[in-house]
RNA sequence: GGGCGAUUAGCUCAGUUGGUUAGAGCGCCACGUUGACAUCGUGGAGGUCAGUGGUUCAAAUCCACUAUCGCCCA
């Protein structure tokens, strides 16, 4: 083995013995039921990110565990088509090649986006076998596969037959640059300074007929002697109003109520209604009503039944309504209507106003409330499905706290609109005969001649939504919709509760009669090191392929597993990657040490004849981690247990035990063998841990401790197949623990004073141990208190009492068991005395603490017995601690 | 406007149902290449756990309020 770990000749070659094994896929003979995740597809399009890295490492540590646990484990890999990112990307495509998506129509512009796709495709792929994923690949879906458009059409047909999803003309998010409705989720608000302008429209009455002057002229409201003003932030709205609306009961507005005003510029005239929506407070009191641009207007109009006039193109120009701005595009109509405003003398003011603008999440523009025909789900029953399974338990949410998330937002769901003005995606399965009747057909159902199908395709979180079951073959009864559904736990990130998590159970919930996951476990996003979201703008990003390069794949894995808690951000710290990088080398050269010692698979079996207090102790240690970390793991509490199990292998194994059995191996014949099983065991045992955070070292070296010599390893020979640690609660060793802990404390004591006194570290030293009623044990442990402490064994005496204590020498006073170490030449009685003075203030301060808290009787009435007792024992030691420096300070 | 989260060592974070002296990594100081590891070892310094009040024998942990930062929903 080299003296260093190198990542970069592992990882690769392992995976690829992994995946061309088969051990990826669920292994017919487990021993225990179906452990199943369904990925989160990532996009087609898409790179590598940290999000993928998070998740992949979450859940392939889930997925490695349980099927090493014995569990039938199924990982579905896939991909998701990305309606609107993958059809930008093949227009820009187009563009770059002069033409464009209508120019090559419809047909080729798809044959085109699955060329490309064949192309690119699969880079995602190949990266999530980077990160380690070890899903079966050869269950690898798309969403636009045949069978998974087989679903997408059942679903749709489905829900339509039962009046579940319906077409009709609504107010929709309109995104002009990508010329599609989006749903309200895939609008984002931004709260934006904007010009809010005072508006004031003439109204008609016994003086003023209306306008005498044309549109422009200055004179438009020539003679007009009455006016209501209103506010708007759009003032190219204006064109579409139909109502001008007013508080119920407000005075300010009693004599024109019913009466007609002239709107501006369109000369057309409109009601002033009354209507509880309008804020009295607000501007002028007085609104324009727009119905068939924006939201509130819309529910205005319908309760007055008021005209909708749609304004706008679906490119956002001025369409034929807007009379003399036609043709203009929104901001320019907005711009040239305030001009006009002005010189009629219409505009009352400008004031700065802060508002929240609806952005497109995709991009970046901002949306325009459109009226428009699309298709919707009715989403009020899936909703109450999905309510009632997460309200009784069927599906958990983990953090909890997330319940309370997805309650709101179910409870006060609105209709999902899932048309989309897009090519690329699922074609809505509905066809119109020339009559106008309109025929929605299943996958199998051929449409009759002369039908024309419906130009739109679907939401693509319509087929994610379908993602657990569909890639299990649904609505088909495959074997595996029955082993492998529903499934296990949905691990994802808390940013798409709303866009995925939510749909898959309502979908899942109402077409297949069950939930489809029985855990939600949601991480948080990853950000920089400073909390602050990662962009490419701020030049913050993280690529996990570099990373990877540089440190390995272990090291990332082990840092974003165990960096933070669920649900949590977590910001990534370079140096905590580094860190993990040394995790890595450090249980390479652990094992380096083993294997030089010549221990092997074989050595498991050794009787266990000579076992030490430094063999129980760590053998008990290592039986509590498998014991902890069961418990942790089971919790979801990755991040903790994968910190135990680092702090057990480095701070306990290698610091402690590794130098204890180098002197263990010293020892006779029988002590080796020990010696060797409890290194073996230990050391076996905790890769095995380890290996669903950190699965390429952790194979890599079991691959060198576990080979037997001389024989050819089983194919199945790996420690992925190997069955997970459980623990034996029979072979912890509290007392073991605990004397040993003394043990440890006694040696990092004289440590300590040899480095205070600047004893050199080649210097072996002579100590007298006084160890009162645990003198034999500490007898016992003489070899390993001279060698771990640097004290030469022929000096070192180990006795009960002692009559007079050597005053040359600096004293360790623990508390029962007392240490002096005469350091001829280097004791100065002085700084001794100092240095035993601060050591008893501090003790004093311990017994006076402890001495006031078993002297309170609620406490030792209240306190559960074992607390109160373990208070007791350790005033005992500190009073025997105190005792011994006052001596101490006495005698010297 | 409603809700959620965070605030612990210089930095990044742990701290499982309240129970000894609050931990880790990095950074810092001192020493050290002894046959696993300098991607390391040994020893050390460093914290009024954001603040106030409360519950309790006991609070970083539970409750209330406040402050600051961040997020979600409307």
């Amino acid at each position: 083995m080299a003296k260093a770990y190198e990542h970069q000749p592992v990882e690769r070659p392992l995976y690829t013995w992994w995946e061309q094994s088969g051990f990826f896929a669920p292994r017919p003979d487990a021993p225990k039921p179906p452990f199943v995740i369904s990925i989160p597809p990532p996009n087609v399009t898409g790179e590598l990110h940290l999000g993928h890295a998070m998740f992949v490492t979450i859940e392939d540590l889930m997925i490695r565990w349980r099927r090493m646990q014995g569990y039938q484990t199924l990982w579905v890999p896939g991909t998701d088509h990305a309606g609107i990112a993958t059809q930008t990307l093949v227009e820009k495509l187009l563009r770059s090649e002069g033409t464009s998506r209508e120019q090559v129509g419809r047909e080729e512009f798809l044959r085109r986006t699955w060329e490309w796709k064949a192309k690119y495709g699969g880079e995602i792929q190949n990266q999530l076998r980077r990160l380690g994923a070890s899903c079966d690949w050869e269950r690898e879906r798309f969403t636009l596969d045949e069978g998974l458009s087989r679903s997408v059409q059942t679903a749709f047909k489905r829900l339509y037959d039962d009046g579940l999803i319906y077409k009709g003309t609504y107010l929709v998010n309109w995104s002009p640059n990508l010329q599609t409705a989006v749903s309200d989720l895939e609008v984002e608000f931004e709260t934006r300074q904007v010009s809010i302008w005072h508006v004031r429209y003439p109204v008609i009455n016994a003086d003023w007929a209306g306008p005498q002057h044309p549109w422009g002229s200055g004179r438009w409201a020539e003679g007009a002697t009455q006016w209501i003003t209103v506010a708007t932030t759009r003032p190219e709205t204006i064109l579409g109003d139909t109502a001008v609306a007013t508080p119920p009961g407000d005075p300010r507005f009693s004599d024109l109520l019913g009466r007609s005003a002239v709107l501006p510029a369109l000369a057309r005239h409109i009601p002033i209604i009354a209507d509880e929506y309008v804020d009295p407070e607000f501007g002028s009191g007085a609104v324009k009503i727009t119905p068939a641009h924006d939201k509130n207007d819309y529910e205005v109009g319908k309760r007055h039944n008021l005209p909708q006039i749609n304004i706008l193109n679906k490119d956002a120009t001025i369409n034929a309504e807007g009379g003399p701005y036609q043709g203009m595009e929104r901001f320019a109509a907005r711009k040239a209507i305030v001009q006009d405003l002005e010189r009629e003398g219409l505009l009352v003011k400008v004031d700065p106003h802060t508002m929240s603008v609806g952005i497109s999440q995709r991009s970046g523009e901002i949306i325009e409330p459109l009226l428009s025909e699309q298709w919707f789900v009715k989403t009020r029953p899936l909703a109450d499905l999905a309510l009632a399974a997460v309200r009784e338990g069927r599906t958990k949410i983990i953090p909890e706290r997330f319940e309370k998330v997805y309650y709101h937002w179910m409870e006060n769901i609105e209709d999902w609109c899932i048309s989309r003005q897009l090519w690329w995606g699922h074609r809505i399965p509905v066809w119109y005969m020339p009559d106008g009747t309109m025929l929605v057909l299943g996958p199998d159902e051929t449409p009759p001649e002369g039908a024309v199908q419906d130009p739109d395709v679907l939401d693509t979180w319509f087929s994610s939504g379908l993602w657990p079951f569909s890639t299990l073959g649904w609505p088909e009864q495959t074997p595996d919709l029955a082993t492998y559904y529903p499934t296990s736990v949905m691990e994802t990130g808390y940013d798409i509760i709303f866009f995925w998590v939510a749909r898959m159970m309502m979908l899942g919930c109402y077409l297949t009669g069950t939930e489809p996951f029985h855990t939600i476990y949601l991480h948080g996003l990853v950000r920089d090191e400073h909390g602050r979201k990662m962009s490419k703008s701020y030049g913050n990003v993280v690529n996990p392929l570099e990373v990877m390069d540089a440190q390995g794949t272990d090291a990332l894995r082990y840092t974003l597993a165990t960096s933070g808690t669920p649900g949590q951000d977590l910001n990534l710290n370079p140096q905590r990657i580094e860190a993990a990088r040394n995790f890595a080398n450090k249980i390479w050269n652990i094992t380096r040490f083993v294997i030089s010692k010549g221990v092997r698979s074989s050595d498991a079996n050794n009787p266990l004849t000579m076992l030490s207090l430094a063999d129980r102790w760590i053998l008990s240690r290592y039986h509590r981690l498998c014991l902890d970390s069961d418990r942790l793991l089971e919790g979801y509490n990755f991040g903790e247990a994968g910190r135990q199990m680092h702090d057990f292998l480095w701070g306990e194994f290698a610091d402690w035990y590794v130098e204890i059995a180098k002197v263990q191996l010293e020892g006779s014949a029988e002590q080796q063998a020990t010696t060797r099983a409890v290194l073996y065991t230990v050391l076996e045992g905790t890769l095995r841990l380890l290996h669903p955070y950190i699965p390429f070292i952790t194979e890599e070296v079991w691959q060198y401790l576990t080979r037997v010599e001389g024989q050819e390893a089983a194919a199945s020979h790996s420690i992925m197949l190997a069955a997970y640690p459980s623990g034996d609660a029979a072979l912890l060793n509290p007392q073991a623990e605990t004397d040993w802990d003394l043990v440890q404390t006694l040696i990092v004591a004289i440590r300590n004073i040899r480095s205070e006194y600047k004893v050199e570290p080649a210097k072996w030293v002579a100590a007298t141990v006084v160890g009162g009623e645990r003198v034999t044990m500490l007898r016992e442990q003489a070899a390993l208190i001279a060698r771990l402490g640097r004290v030469d064994l022929q000096r070192l005496e180990i006795v009960e009492s002692i009559a007079a204590k050597p005053t040359q020498s600096a004293a360790i006073v623990l508390g029962g068991v007392e240490a002096y170490l005469p350091l001829a030449g280097l004791i100065d009685l002085e700084a001794e005395r100092v240095r035993l003075r601060k050591e008893l203030e501090q003790a004093e301060a311990d017994v006076a603490r402890r001495e006031a808290k078993l002297d309170n009787p609620s406490f030792v009435g209240k306190a559960p017995a074992n607390v109160v007792q373990r208070e007791r024992d350790s005033l005992e030691t500190a009073r025997a601690a105190l005792a011994s420096l006052r001596e101490r300070l006495a005698e010297i």
